[in-house]
DNA sequence: CTAACGTTTGTCCAACCGGTCAAATTTCCG
DNA sequence: CGGAAATTTGACCGGTTGGACAAACGTTAG
């Protein structure tokens, strides 16, 4: 990447991150071409034109953005701890993106916008920062099976349902709340959801015998 | 809804689908909004008004689409059947979704952005249909519970975290693909993950003592 | 104060997009 | 065959959108 960083003044450095908020909001609840620059410049507080300003396309807005999010999302997983006690790293973990399935929906489903149409934008990464990241937490997970301490299975696929099961309160919120009704919609899911996935990975990954 | 059916031509009914096939292509690739018109004519190999006078609005497709996905998606739960062994159909039932998401991942794809969009088109049938599905199925499994076939959880969490997994190897398939490479990537990334993903939830749901 | 620089906005434009329409062509059926 | 109905398309239109631009306005350091 560049390493020339941009001189920015005060107003800059505020005004992009107001930016980059409103443009989170929309491009999250609509897609990148959904999202208008009149309805990001709106959502900011700004003129068009302003806008245009601090990022001079829109894709410039997206790729910031996206940019930093892979940072925060891979940010969980690498705190699989290998010297920790397994069930508790992974259980940790799971607990840990379900915090960001609830803190940081738009953020999910920006990122899972981004996979529904073929990552066009950040594929290489993907292929290459992510694929080692998962590769070497693989090698964790699997050297904990070898040990015996947790049951035997595919390491990266455990990793894929436990990203798929969090991430889903994230992305497919409307439905969770549809299914489970006006009651136990509320803000307890989440909780429920830890308690419930929790306790399933606990028990999936239990060594069965001796 | 309209108890009318059109009289249709054999002609209307062959270019209907050509043009419904096309357009699951193009909205489950770049949304509604990513998606023009003139792409699903070209893809369904016809001019724009030509398609235009098969479905008189770009949102006409849409709706038919979805409407029919609706029937689709629901079928492989409703074939739970309380009769049967909970393990073995919890397993078919995993299977199944699994295989829809080998067999139809444009359609998954075409739901997921429903869903990622609040569900602009659809959310009163999720409050309806799929919760009552939801819930009677709900019921069985609860059932099974009580009689201990299987681990007390949460159903409605358990069916969730069901879709949630199977989705996922339509809905993120790029980065399923890229993380792992090109060899487990291939063609037995689905058969490795039926088999992962049997194994967790048999496990996960294995009462655990008496 | 004032010149230089940073910020803001009204106006404009070309491309795109959903949709219309009338005219041309093809299919269907007696 | 022949005419009515169905099908197809080129041309067109109005609205939207991403982005350019220059002029106006604000800020700050000497």
């Amino acid at each position: 990447m560049d390493s020339i960083t941009p001189r920015r003044t005060r107003i800059q450095n505020e005004k992009r991150e107001i930016i980059l908020d409103a443009a989170l909001d929309v491009f999250s609840a609509h897609g990148f071409r959904g999202a208008t620059i009149d309805r990001i410049a709106e959502a900011a507080g700004m003129s068009k034109p302003n806008l245009l300003y601090y990022f001079r396309r829109k894709q410039d807005i997206y790729e910031t953005l996206m940019q930093r999010l892979l940072e925060t999302w891979l940010a969980p997983l690498k705190e699989l701890d290998d010297a920790g006690d397994p069930l508790a790293e992974l259980a940790g973990y799971i607990r840990r993106k379900l915090e960001m399935a609830r803190d940081y929906p738009r953020e999910s489903r920006l990122f899972a916008n981004e996979m529904l149409r073929g990552a066009p934008r950040v594929r290489p990464m993907l292929e290459g920062d992510l694929k080692d990241l998962v590769d070497a937490k693989a090698k964790i997970i699997r050297g904990w099976m070898e040990k015996g301490t947790i049951a035997r299975t595919d390491p990266v696929h455990l990793i894929f349902a436990i990203w798929a099961t969090t991430q889903h309160y994230a992305d497919f919120d409307v439905q969770v709340r549809a299914v489970l009704g006006p009651e136990r919609g509320g803000d307890r899911r989440f909780e429920d959801a830890a308690a419930f996935l929790v306790g399933l990975f606990a028990r999936g990954l239990t060594p069965s015998g001796g």
